[in-house]
DNA sequence: TAATATTTTTAGATCAATCTAAATATATAT
DNA sequence: ATATATATTTAGATTGATCTAAAAATATTA
Protein backbone atom coordinates (compact mmCIF):
# COMPACT_ATOMS: atom_id res chain seq x y z
CA UNK A 1 0.00 0.00 0.00
CA UNK A 2 1.32 3.31 -0.87
CA UNK A 3 0.82 5.99 1.52
CA UNK A 4 1.31 9.58 2.05
CA UNK A 5 4.28 11.73 4.06
CA UNK A 6 1.65 12.51 6.07
CA UNK A 7 -0.08 9.63 6.51
CA UNK A 8 3.55 7.64 7.10
CA UNK A 9 4.55 10.32 9.93
CA UNK A 10 0.89 10.23 11.58
CA UNK A 11 1.87 5.76 12.03
CA UNK A 12 4.94 6.78 12.88
CA UNK A 13 4.34 8.88 15.53
CA UNK A 14 1.28 6.67 16.70
CA UNK A 15 4.15 3.75 17.01
CA UNK A 16 6.39 5.92 19.27
CA UNK A 17 3.91 7.20 21.42
CA UNK A 18 2.80 3.73 22.06
CA UNK A 19 5.73 2.31 22.54
CA UNK A 20 6.99 4.48 25.33
CA UNK A 21 3.56 3.88 27.52
CA UNK A 22 3.18 0.80 26.07
CA UNK A 23 -0.65 1.76 25.72
CA UNK A 24 -2.87 3.38 23.10
CA UNK A 25 -1.74 6.54 21.42
CA UNK A 26 -4.07 9.48 22.76
CA UNK A 27 -5.66 12.01 20.22
CA UNK A 28 -3.76 14.87 21.88
CA UNK A 29 -0.89 13.12 22.15
CA UNK A 30 -0.83 12.85 18.58
CA UNK A 31 -1.26 16.35 17.80
CA UNK A 32 1.56 17.24 20.50
CA UNK A 33 4.29 15.28 18.96
CA UNK A 34 3.35 16.28 15.59
CA UNK A 35 2.81 19.78 16.31
CA UNK A 36 -0.80 19.87 14.88
CA UNK A 37 -4.39 20.34 16.13
CA UNK A 38 -6.43 17.92 17.51
CA UNK A 39 -9.10 18.34 15.09
CA UNK A 40 -6.81 16.89 12.33
CA UNK A 41 -5.49 14.32 14.18
CA UNK A 42 -9.06 12.85 14.19
CA UNK A 43 -9.42 13.61 10.37
CA UNK A 44 -6.77 11.47 9.98
CA UNK A 45 -7.79 8.47 12.20
CA UNK A 46 -10.31 8.36 10.04
CA UNK A 47 -8.65 7.64 7.23
CA UNK A 48 -6.02 5.42 8.27
CA UNK A 49 -8.65 3.71 9.92
CA UNK A 50 -10.79 3.48 6.80
CA UNK A 51 -7.39 1.57 5.43
CA UNK A 52 -7.14 -1.27 8.33
CA UNK A 53 -4.01 0.29 9.42
CA UNK A 54 -5.13 1.45 13.09
CA UNK A 55 -7.78 0.28 15.91
CA UNK A 56 -9.86 3.31 16.35
CA UNK A 57 -13.00 4.20 18.24
CA UNK A 58 -14.29 7.34 18.82
CA UNK A 59 -12.49 8.88 22.24
CA UNK A 60 -10.88 5.28 23.16
CA UNK A 61 -7.35 6.30 21.64
CA UNK A 62 -5.77 4.38 18.86
CA UNK A 63 -3.57 1.50 18.74
CA UNK A 64 -1.39 0.28 15.27
CA UNK A 65 -2.64 -2.59 13.34
CA UNK A 66 -0.66 -5.21 12.36
CA UNK A 67 -0.02 -3.47 9.00
CA UNK A 68 -0.20 -0.04 10.49
CA UNK A 69 3.59 -1.78 13.00
CA UNK A 70 5.42 -2.66 9.34
CA UNK A 71 4.96 0.37 7.92
CA UNK A 72 5.61 2.51 11.01
CA UNK A 73 8.76 0.06 11.72
CA UNK A 74 9.94 0.20 7.83
CA UNK A 75 9.86 4.11 8.34
CA UNK A 76 11.96 3.89 11.50
CA UNK A 77 14.54 1.81 9.43
CA UNK A 78 14.74 3.80 6.97
CA UNK A 79 14.96 6.73 9.30
CA UNK A 80 18.04 5.54 10.69
CA UNK A 81 19.47 4.23 8.08
CA UNK A 82 19.89 7.22 6.48
CA UNK A 83 21.14 8.89 9.68
CA UNK A 84 23.91 6.15 9.47
CA UNK A 85 24.59 7.32 5.97
CA UNK A 86 24.74 10.93 6.73
CA UNK A 87 27.01 10.88 9.57
CA UNK A 88 29.50 7.92 8.97
CA UNK A 89 29.45 8.88 4.72
CA UNK A 90 28.88 12.30 4.35
CA UNK A 91 30.40 13.37 8.11
CA UNK A 92 27.90 15.22 9.58
CA UNK A 93 27.00 15.27 13.10
CA UNK A 94 25.00 13.64 15.13
CA UNK A 95 23.12 16.91 16.01
CA UNK A 96 22.63 17.56 12.66
CA UNK A 97 21.05 14.55 11.08
CA UNK A 98 17.33 14.20 12.19
CA UNK A 99 15.58 16.71 10.17
CA UNK A 100 17.26 15.58 7.29
CA UNK A 101 16.73 12.08 7.83
CA UNK A 102 13.16 12.99 8.22
CA UNK A 103 12.96 13.86 4.61
CA UNK A 104 14.94 10.86 3.53
CA UNK A 105 12.96 8.23 5.34
CA UNK A 106 10.07 9.15 2.75
CA UNK A 107 11.68 8.31 -0.27
CA UNK A 108 10.05 5.17 -1.61
CA UNK A 109 12.21 1.94 -2.96
CA UNK A 110 12.66 -0.86 -0.91
CA UNK A 111 15.85 -2.14 -3.10
CA UNK A 112 17.30 1.59 -2.32
CA UNK A 113 17.00 0.60 1.49
CA UNK A 114 18.41 -3.01 0.90
CA UNK A 115 21.22 -1.39 -1.01
CA UNK A 116 21.70 1.54 1.29
CA UNK A 117 21.98 -1.17 4.50
CA UNK A 118 25.24 -2.94 2.51
CA UNK A 119 26.33 -0.04 1.86
CA UNK A 120 26.52 0.83 5.23
CA UNK A 121 27.36 -3.08 6.47
CA UNK A 122 24.23 -3.41 8.04
CA UNK A 123 24.68 -1.29 11.25
CA UNK A 124 22.29 -2.21 14.36
CA UNK A 125 22.14 1.18 15.81
CA UNK A 126 21.90 5.01 14.31
CA UNK A 127 24.17 7.72 15.90
CA UNK A 128 21.94 7.99 18.79
CA UNK A 129 22.30 4.55 19.75
CA UNK A 130 18.80 3.74 18.69
CA UNK A 131 18.21 0.20 17.28
CA UNK A 132 18.04 -0.05 13.75
CA UNK A 133 15.00 -2.62 12.65
CA UNK A 134 16.33 -5.50 10.28
CA UNK A 135 13.95 -5.95 7.09
CA UNK A 136 11.86 -8.23 8.52
CA UNK A 137 11.21 -5.25 11.49
CA UNK A 138 12.95 -6.92 14.35
CA UNK A 139 15.22 -4.37 16.70
CA UNK A 140 18.46 -5.31 17.91
CA UNK A 141 17.52 -4.96 22.32
CA UNK A 142 19.79 -4.12 24.51
CA UNK A 143 19.83 -3.67 28.23
CA UNK A 144 20.68 0.09 29.15
CA UNK A 145 19.70 1.86 32.21
CA UNK A 146 19.87 5.76 32.68
CA UNK A 147 22.80 7.47 34.51
CA UNK A 148 20.56 8.53 36.81
CA UNK A 149 19.77 5.31 38.12
CA UNK A 150 23.11 4.48 38.70
CA UNK A 151 25.21 4.11 42.00
CA UNK A 152 28.59 5.76 43.54
CA UNK A 153 31.34 3.30 41.76
CA UNK A 154 29.45 1.79 39.16
CA UNK A 155 30.45 1.92 35.61
CA UNK A 156 29.86 1.84 32.05
CA UNK A 157 29.75 2.18 28.45
CA UNK A 158 27.08 5.45 26.80
CA UNK A 159 25.43 3.09 24.12
CA UNK A 160 22.66 5.80 23.83
CA UNK A 161 20.52 9.26 24.57
CA UNK A 162 16.69 10.02 25.16
CA UNK A 163 16.67 13.63 24.43
CA UNK A 164 17.33 13.84 20.40
CA UNK A 165 17.23 17.47 20.26
CA UNK A 166 19.74 19.59 18.52
CA UNK A 167 20.78 21.51 21.89
CA UNK A 168 21.16 18.58 24.03
CA UNK A 169 23.84 16.84 21.44
CA UNK A 170 25.63 19.79 21.36
CA UNK A 171 25.99 20.19 24.71
CA UNK A 172 27.47 16.90 25.09
CA UNK A 173 30.15 17.56 22.08
CA UNK A 174 30.80 20.78 24.14
CA UNK A 175 31.58 17.86 27.39
CA UNK A 176 32.99 15.48 24.75
CA UNK A 177 30.39 12.81 25.71
CA UNK A 178 29.73 10.56 22.91
CA UNK A 179 28.64 7.05 22.22
CA UNK A 180 31.38 4.62 23.27
CA UNK A 181 32.10 7.32 25.91
CA UNK A 182 32.96 4.78 29.53
CA UNK A 183 31.38 7.09 32.69
CA UNK A 184 32.00 5.62 35.77
CA UNK A 185 29.79 7.61 38.85
CA UNK A 186 31.87 9.01 41.21
CA UNK A 187 29.37 10.05 43.74
CA UNK A 188 25.52 11.71 43.46
CA UNK A 189 23.65 14.36 45.33
CA UNK A 190 20.44 13.29 46.83
CA UNK A 191 19.66 16.76 46.93
CA UNK A 192 19.29 17.39 43.16
CA UNK A 193 20.22 14.44 41.80
CA UNK A 194 23.28 15.81 40.34
CA UNK A 195 25.91 13.73 39.68
CA UNK A 196 30.11 13.89 39.72
CA UNK A 197 31.40 11.55 36.89
CA UNK A 198 34.10 10.61 35.32
CA UNK A 199 34.64 10.46 31.70
CA UNK A 200 37.01 7.98 29.79
CA UNK A 201 38.95 7.59 33.48
CA UNK A 202 40.15 11.37 32.36
CA UNK A 203 38.61 14.09 32.92
CA UNK A 204 35.85 14.51 35.75
CA UNK A 205 32.35 16.65 35.35
CA UNK A 206 29.30 17.51 36.87
CA UNK A 207 26.16 16.81 35.30
CA UNK A 208 22.40 17.37 36.85
CA UNK A 209 19.75 15.12 37.10
CA UNK A 210 18.16 15.88 33.81
CA UNK A 211 21.09 15.17 32.10
CA UNK A 212 22.04 12.09 33.73
CA UNK A 213 18.27 10.76 33.13
CA UNK A 214 18.79 11.43 28.85
CA UNK A 215 21.78 9.54 28.99
CA UNK A 216 21.45 5.53 28.25
CA UNK A 217 24.29 3.18 29.89
CA UNK A 218 25.00 -0.05 28.94
CA UNK A 219 26.80 -0.55 32.85
CA UNK A 220 29.88 -3.36 32.91
CA UNK B 1 12.21 30.79 -1.11
CA UNK B 2 10.30 27.05 -0.27
CA UNK B 3 8.57 25.70 -3.23
CA UNK B 4 6.73 22.43 -3.16
CA UNK B 5 7.37 19.21 -5.33
CA UNK B 6 4.85 20.03 -7.74
CA UNK B 7 6.52 23.94 -8.53
CA UNK B 8 9.91 22.29 -8.46
CA UNK B 9 8.56 20.03 -11.13
CA UNK B 10 6.58 22.52 -13.29
CA UNK B 11 10.30 24.69 -12.90
CA UNK B 12 12.68 21.43 -14.24
CA UNK B 13 9.60 20.84 -17.14
CA UNK B 14 9.48 24.39 -18.66
CA UNK B 15 13.53 24.82 -18.21
CA UNK B 16 14.03 21.29 -20.44
CA UNK B 17 11.33 22.31 -22.78
CA UNK B 18 12.99 25.68 -23.54
CA UNK B 19 16.55 24.54 -23.74
CA UNK B 20 15.88 21.94 -26.43
CA UNK B 21 13.87 24.07 -28.35
CA UNK B 22 15.25 27.32 -27.50
CA UNK B 23 12.49 29.24 -27.11
CA UNK B 24 9.15 29.92 -24.54
CA UNK B 25 7.20 26.47 -23.30
CA UNK B 26 3.81 26.28 -24.45
CA UNK B 27 1.47 24.82 -22.22
CA UNK B 28 0.60 21.67 -23.76
CA UNK B 29 4.13 21.01 -23.85
CA UNK B 30 4.46 20.99 -20.12
CA UNK B 31 1.31 19.12 -19.90
CA UNK B 32 2.73 16.41 -22.09
CA UNK B 33 6.22 16.12 -20.08
CA UNK B 34 4.88 16.22 -16.87
CA UNK B 35 1.52 13.89 -18.26
CA UNK B 36 -1.03 16.04 -16.87
CA UNK B 37 -3.66 18.33 -18.09
CA UNK B 38 -3.80 21.65 -19.75
CA UNK B 39 -5.55 23.37 -17.40
CA UNK B 40 -3.43 21.99 -14.48
CA UNK B 41 -0.77 23.72 -15.94
CA UNK B 42 -2.63 26.85 -16.81
CA UNK B 43 -3.66 27.00 -13.03
CA UNK B 44 0.24 26.27 -12.22
CA UNK B 45 1.31 28.82 -14.25
CA UNK B 46 -0.85 31.45 -12.67
CA UNK B 47 1.00 30.65 -9.11
CA UNK B 48 4.53 30.40 -10.59
CA UNK B 49 4.00 33.69 -12.12
CA UNK B 50 2.57 35.12 -9.17
CA UNK B 51 5.87 34.41 -7.36
CA UNK B 52 8.00 35.90 -10.12
CA UNK B 53 9.79 32.79 -10.92
CA UNK B 54 8.73 32.64 -14.90
CA UNK B 55 7.67 35.13 -17.18
CA UNK B 56 3.48 34.24 -18.43
CA UNK B 57 1.25 35.56 -20.47
CA UNK B 58 -1.85 34.02 -21.55
CA UNK B 59 -1.76 32.38 -24.63
CA UNK B 60 1.69 33.47 -25.36
CA UNK B 61 3.75 30.11 -23.64
CA UNK B 62 6.61 30.87 -20.55
CA UNK B 63 10.00 31.28 -20.06
CA UNK B 64 11.91 31.02 -16.93
CA UNK B 65 13.28 34.71 -15.07
CA UNK B 66 16.51 34.22 -13.41
CA UNK B 67 15.19 33.14 -9.76
CA UNK B 68 13.00 29.98 -11.70
CA UNK B 69 16.35 29.50 -13.77
CA UNK B 70 18.49 29.39 -10.77
CA UNK B 71 15.96 26.64 -9.08
CA UNK B 72 15.72 24.44 -11.94
CA UNK B 73 19.37 24.10 -12.51
CA UNK B 74 19.71 23.61 -8.76
CA UNK B 75 17.58 20.47 -9.26
CA UNK B 76 18.93 19.31 -11.74
CA UNK B 77 21.96 19.41 -9.96
CA UNK B 78 20.71 17.43 -7.20
CA UNK B 79 19.02 15.24 -9.29
CA UNK B 80 22.26 13.98 -11.51
CA UNK B 81 24.13 14.29 -8.02
CA UNK B 82 21.99 11.44 -6.19
CA UNK B 83 21.96 9.36 -9.90
CA UNK B 84 25.69 9.62 -9.56
CA UNK B 85 25.21 7.97 -5.58
CA UNK B 86 22.92 5.48 -6.80
CA UNK B 87 25.39 3.86 -9.42
CA UNK B 88 28.85 4.69 -8.18
CA UNK B 89 28.34 4.33 -4.52
CA UNK B 90 25.06 1.94 -4.50
CA UNK B 91 25.88 -0.43 -8.12
CA UNK B 92 22.57 0.70 -8.98
CA UNK B 93 22.61 0.16 -13.30
CA UNK B 94 21.80 3.45 -14.90
CA UNK B 95 18.56 1.89 -16.31
CA UNK B 96 17.43 1.78 -12.45
CA UNK B 97 18.11 5.49 -10.78
CA UNK B 98 15.84 8.01 -12.88
CA UNK B 99 12.90 7.64 -10.75
CA UNK B 100 14.62 7.31 -7.71
CA UNK B 101 16.35 10.49 -8.10
CA UNK B 102 13.07 12.04 -9.37
CA UNK B 103 12.35 12.08 -5.17
CA UNK B 104 15.84 12.39 -4.01
CA UNK B 105 16.04 15.24 -6.20
CA UNK B 106 13.16 17.41 -3.63
CA UNK B 107 14.99 16.73 -0.34
CA UNK B 108 16.02 19.85 1.17
CA UNK B 109 19.32 21.07 2.38
CA UNK B 110 21.82 22.92 0.76
CA UNK B 111 24.71 21.15 3.44
CA UNK B 112 23.61 18.14 2.13
CA UNK B 113 24.04 18.96 -1.41
CA UNK B 114 27.78 20.37 -0.44
CA UNK B 115 28.63 17.64 1.14
CA UNK B 116 27.27 14.80 -1.56
CA UNK B 117 29.00 16.32 -4.11
CA UNK B 118 32.50 16.32 -2.21
CA UNK B 119 31.60 12.45 -0.99
CA UNK B 120 31.05 11.42 -4.90
CA UNK B 121 34.38 13.67 -5.56
CA UNK B 122 32.82 16.50 -7.57
CA UNK B 123 31.28 14.59 -10.51
CA UNK B 124 30.90 16.34 -14.04
CA UNK B 125 28.98 14.42 -15.48
CA UNK B 126 25.93 11.78 -14.29
CA UNK B 127 25.47 7.91 -14.98
CA UNK B 128 24.04 9.00 -18.47
CA UNK B 129 26.73 11.72 -19.43
CA UNK B 130 24.60 14.35 -18.96
CA UNK B 131 26.82 17.81 -17.35
CA UNK B 132 26.06 18.25 -13.22
CA UNK B 133 25.80 22.22 -12.71
CA UNK B 134 28.12 23.40 -9.91
CA UNK B 135 26.71 24.67 -7.02
CA UNK B 136 26.52 28.37 -8.96
CA UNK B 137 24.71 26.59 -11.57
CA UNK B 138 27.47 26.57 -14.29
CA UNK B 139 27.42 23.30 -16.76
CA UNK B 140 30.54 22.09 -18.05
CA UNK B 141 29.86 22.50 -22.20
CA UNK B 142 31.09 19.07 -24.32
CA UNK B 143 31.22 19.02 -28.04
CA UNK B 144 29.27 15.65 -28.98
CA UNK B 145 27.79 14.08 -32.42
CA UNK B 146 24.97 12.30 -32.51
CA UNK B 147 26.43 8.82 -33.61
CA UNK B 148 23.59 9.22 -36.91
CA UNK B 149 25.44 12.35 -38.18
CA UNK B 150 28.64 10.35 -38.10
CA UNK B 151 30.05 9.33 -41.27
CA UNK B 152 32.05 5.95 -42.55
CA UNK B 153 35.34 5.64 -41.01
CA UNK B 154 35.11 8.33 -37.90
CA UNK B 155 35.12 6.95 -34.64
CA UNK B 156 34.96 8.49 -31.12
CA UNK B 157 33.71 7.55 -27.41
CA UNK B 158 30.04 7.42 -26.26
CA UNK B 159 30.00 10.12 -23.97
CA UNK B 160 25.51 10.26 -23.97
CA UNK B 161 22.47 9.48 -24.22
CA UNK B 162 19.49 11.17 -25.54
CA UNK B 163 17.41 8.65 -24.43
CA UNK B 164 17.08 8.29 -20.95
CA UNK B 165 14.51 5.39 -20.91
CA UNK B 166 15.12 1.89 -19.23
CA UNK B 167 14.11 -0.08 -22.20
CA UNK B 168 17.05 2.36 -24.36
CA UNK B 169 19.65 1.63 -21.95
CA UNK B 170 18.99 -1.55 -21.29
CA UNK B 171 18.70 -2.33 -24.47
CA UNK B 172 22.14 -0.94 -25.02
CA UNK B 173 23.14 -3.31 -21.67
CA UNK B 174 22.64 -5.98 -23.71
CA UNK B 175 24.76 -5.29 -26.51
CA UNK B 176 27.81 -4.21 -24.39
CA UNK B 177 26.92 -0.74 -25.20
CA UNK B 178 28.35 2.00 -22.05
CA UNK B 179 29.70 5.07 -21.44
CA UNK B 180 32.67 4.78 -23.00
CA UNK B 181 32.67 2.72 -25.33
CA UNK B 182 34.71 3.55 -28.43
CA UNK B 183 32.34 3.14 -31.37
CA UNK B 184 33.61 3.74 -35.34
CA UNK B 185 31.50 4.09 -38.19
CA UNK B 186 31.84 0.99 -40.50
CA UNK B 187 29.51 2.07 -42.92
CA UNK B 188 26.10 3.00 -43.73
CA UNK B 189 22.88 2.51 -45.37
CA UNK B 190 21.29 5.41 -47.43
CA UNK B 191 17.65 3.93 -47.43
CA UNK B 192 17.59 3.24 -43.78
CA UNK B 193 19.77 5.07 -41.88
CA UNK B 194 21.08 2.30 -40.16
CA UNK B 195 24.71 1.98 -39.39
CA UNK B 196 27.43 -1.04 -39.23
CA UNK B 197 29.52 -0.13 -36.05
CA UNK B 198 32.14 -1.66 -34.40
CA UNK B 199 32.71 -1.61 -30.36
CA UNK B 200 36.24 -0.92 -29.28
CA UNK B 201 37.68 -2.57 -32.29
CA UNK B 202 36.45 -6.01 -31.44
CA UNK B 203 32.68 -6.74 -32.02
CA UNK B 204 30.54 -5.34 -35.17
CA UNK B 205 27.10 -5.06 -35.02
CA UNK B 206 24.47 -3.45 -36.88
CA UNK B 207 22.37 -0.49 -35.35
CA UNK B 208 18.98 1.37 -36.50
CA UNK B 209 18.69 4.70 -37.36
CA UNK B 210 16.47 5.34 -34.53
CA UNK B 211 19.20 3.94 -31.79
CA UNK B 212 22.01 5.94 -33.61
CA UNK B 213 20.13 8.84 -33.61
CA UNK B 214 20.24 8.59 -29.52
CA UNK B 215 24.17 7.95 -28.82
CA UNK B 216 26.21 10.95 -28.21
CA UNK B 217 29.32 10.40 -29.35
CA UNK B 218 32.85 12.48 -28.89
CA UNK B 219 34.57 12.41 -32.44
CA UNK B 220 38.53 11.46 -32.39
C1' DT C 1 -10.77 35.89 -45.69
C1' DA C 2 -13.76 32.70 -43.86
C1' DA C 3 -14.23 28.19 -42.05
C1' DT C 4 -12.14 24.82 -39.35
C1' DA C 5 -8.89 22.87 -36.23
C1' DT C 6 -5.94 23.33 -32.39
C1' DT C 7 -4.45 25.39 -28.23
C1' DT C 8 -5.30 27.62 -24.13
C1' DT C 9 -8.02 29.40 -20.53
C1' DT C 10 -12.02 29.46 -17.47
C1' DA C 11 -15.67 27.41 -14.69
C1' DG C 12 -16.83 24.28 -11.50
C1' DA C 13 -15.69 19.94 -8.82
C1' DT C 14 -12.96 16.89 -6.01
C1' DC C 15 -9.49 15.27 -2.66
C1' DA C 16 -5.99 15.48 1.00
C1' DA C 17 -4.52 18.04 4.64
C1' DT C 18 -4.89 21.46 7.40
C1' DC C 19 -7.24 25.24 10.46
C1' DT C 20 -10.68 27.59 14.16
C1' DA C 21 -14.77 27.53 16.75
C1' DA C 22 -18.42 25.06 18.64
C1' DA C 23 -20.51 20.87 20.39
C1' DT C 24 -20.15 16.67 22.85
C1' DA C 25 -18.08 13.09 25.63
C1' DT C 26 -15.16 11.70 29.38
C1' DA C 27 -12.50 12.54 33.60
C1' DT C 28 -11.74 15.02 38.01
C1' DA C 29 -12.87 17.45 42.06
C1' DT C 30 -15.80 19.31 45.41
C1' DA D 1 -23.57 13.02 42.54
C1' DT D 2 -23.16 17.25 40.60
C1' DA D 3 -20.31 20.74 38.81
C1' DT D 4 -16.25 21.79 36.49
C1' DA D 5 -12.36 20.88 33.66
C1' DT D 6 -10.23 18.46 29.99
C1' DA D 7 -10.20 15.69 25.87
C1' DT D 8 -12.20 14.63 21.63
C1' DT D 9 -15.10 15.08 17.80
C1' DT D 10 -17.89 17.68 14.50
C1' DA D 11 -18.98 21.61 11.53
C1' DG D 12 -17.49 24.56 8.33
C1' DA D 13 -13.66 26.93 5.85
C1' DT D 14 -9.22 27.22 3.37
C1' DT D 15 -5.31 25.95 0.35
C1' DG D 16 -2.76 23.38 -3.17
C1' DA D 17 -3.09 20.32 -6.70
C1' DT D 18 -5.55 18.00 -9.57
C1' DC D 19 -9.62 16.78 -12.94
C1' DT D 20 -13.45 17.32 -16.93
C1' DA D 21 -16.27 20.05 -19.79
C1' DA D 22 -17.13 24.24 -21.93
C1' DA D 23 -15.71 28.75 -23.65
C1' DA D 24 -12.46 31.68 -25.84
C1' DA D 25 -8.29 32.72 -28.37
C1' DT D 26 -5.02 31.58 -31.84
C1' DA D 27 -3.35 29.00 -35.82
C1' DT D 28 -4.15 26.50 -40.12
C1' DT D 29 -6.40 25.50 -44.34
C1' DA D 30 -9.32 25.94 -48.07
MN1 LIG E 1 16.19 11.02 14.04
MN1 LIG F 1 18.43 8.73 15.49
MN1 LIG G 1 17.40 11.15 -14.52
MN1 LIG H 1 20.68 11.28 -15.71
Amino acid sequence: MKLSTAEENYLKAIFKISEKANKSASTNAIARHLSTSAASVTDMLKRLSEKGLINYEKYKGVTLKSAGIKQATQLIRKHRLWEVFLVKKLRFSWDQVHEIAEQLEHIESEELIMRLDAFLDYPKFDPHGDPIPNADGKFTIRSQTPLSDMHKGQQGMLVGVKDHTTEFLKYLNSLNVKLGTMISVIDSVPYDGSMNVNLDSKKEIMITSIVAQNLLIRIG
